[in-house]
DNA sequence: CGCGACGTTGATTTGCCTCAACGATTGTGG
DNA sequence: CCACAATCGTTGAGGCAAATCAACGTCGCG
């Protein structure tokens, strides 16, 4: 049980035996299916997820009633919204499975026990954040430096396994145009 | 000495009075000149910046020659490119001084050896870098939430003092739209 | 089979940029 | 302490990337 997880934690520090069940009871199991959604606008973010398989994607509703999604999590990433998370206030996004997915939810008070139980975990969640953090900075460097057609380029070019495995237009939301206009771009670039 | 590093740490984990030498020691105090830069592009970023006084910002230079802001750090925030600084690989930023300040730099390697030394500053960094992570997913919704207008409106609603402090073009910058635009806006709201 | 979700196409509009020129303010050396 | 230059903010004309709107083809699913 939770053999993905645990082993993606051992990737960066050392767990003993005896911890691996403690860890493990720490976490819920949750099966969500397509376009279910484990958090929605309004409630608190009771949960950090770790993706054992599947893909959430975290966004949100604008003035318009557009959905604009800002970020995807796949096998072995965390996704939460943070600020609702770590002030247990309420939150102003939605997280939904994109595809089946299988995730280990992680809630506020869980993670302050673990903690406690086991301050290395301090270790892995710092670097974990690092990492997330890092990947903002990059997502925000790409959305200031490049044109949106740039941006579908890059991201392609980095990516493209995933990009064949979402639909258009949630891969349009996320990297901020329209789904006509990433027709646009798509028909330029195959001719 | 150190004195507003230590109590900014101290406003989340518990500081034994023995550690704050220890502490203290591993920082390098430095002073940096309005427009110093304390990281240039294609160097790796050696430091992790916490702002004692003044102002620095993260900064990068598009293929048009444009400086990109994307970051500021204030007075208690901390500020590096993670990407260069966890990997000690060479940065696509430069990090600046916008006016005289006075910052505590932490190395890679004296960093990884407090948390050696006295594990409880993972519990500090993990915070500090979930704060930091929250803040980002902010950024983000923001500019795909808002037009050029709305983000200023906004950021002068929540910021007032800080829009005050430092010139508009680099607030043009960071908001992300040229410093022609900028005054168009101001223009209109001020009628 | 029929409906709804998804992708495409084209016409039109617009938010924002680019470029260029000109005041205002700051700072710096003589 | 003034003169001159550099930096910074403003204004306006023109242009373009990307959005909006509307219509239509296609696929998958109940």
């Amino acid at each position: 049980m939770a053999e993905k997880l645990l082993q993606h934690i051992q990737k960066f520090i050392v767990l003993p035996e005896d911890t691996k069940p403690l860890i493990a009871s720490s976490f819920i199991e949750m099966e969500a299916k397509k376009k279910h959604n484990l958090l929605e606008n309004g409630q608190v973010c009771k949960y950090n997820y770790f993706v054992e398989s599947g893909c959430l994607r975290l966004f949100f509703i604008n003035d318009k009633g557009v959905e604009q999604t800002t970020q995807f999590a796949i096998e072995n990433w965390w996704l939460s919204d943070y600020t609702s998370f770590a002030a247990q206030q309420p939150s102003s996004f939605y997280i939904q499975a994109v595809e089946r997915s299988t995730v280990w939810a992680l809630s506020w008070q869980a993670q302050e026990q673990l903690f406690f139980q086991f301050p290395p975990l301090e270790r892995y969640f710092r670097l974990m954040y690092q990492r997330a953090y890092a990947a903002a900075q990059w997502q925000i460097k790409y959305i200031y430096d490049f044109s949106k057609e740039e941006i579908y380029q890059h991201f392609s070019a980095h990516f493209p396994g995933f990009v064949q495995r979402i639909p258009q237009y949630l891969l349009a939301s996320f990297l901020g145009f329209t789904p006509e206009y990433l027709s646009e771009i798509r028909k330029k670039s195959i001719s």
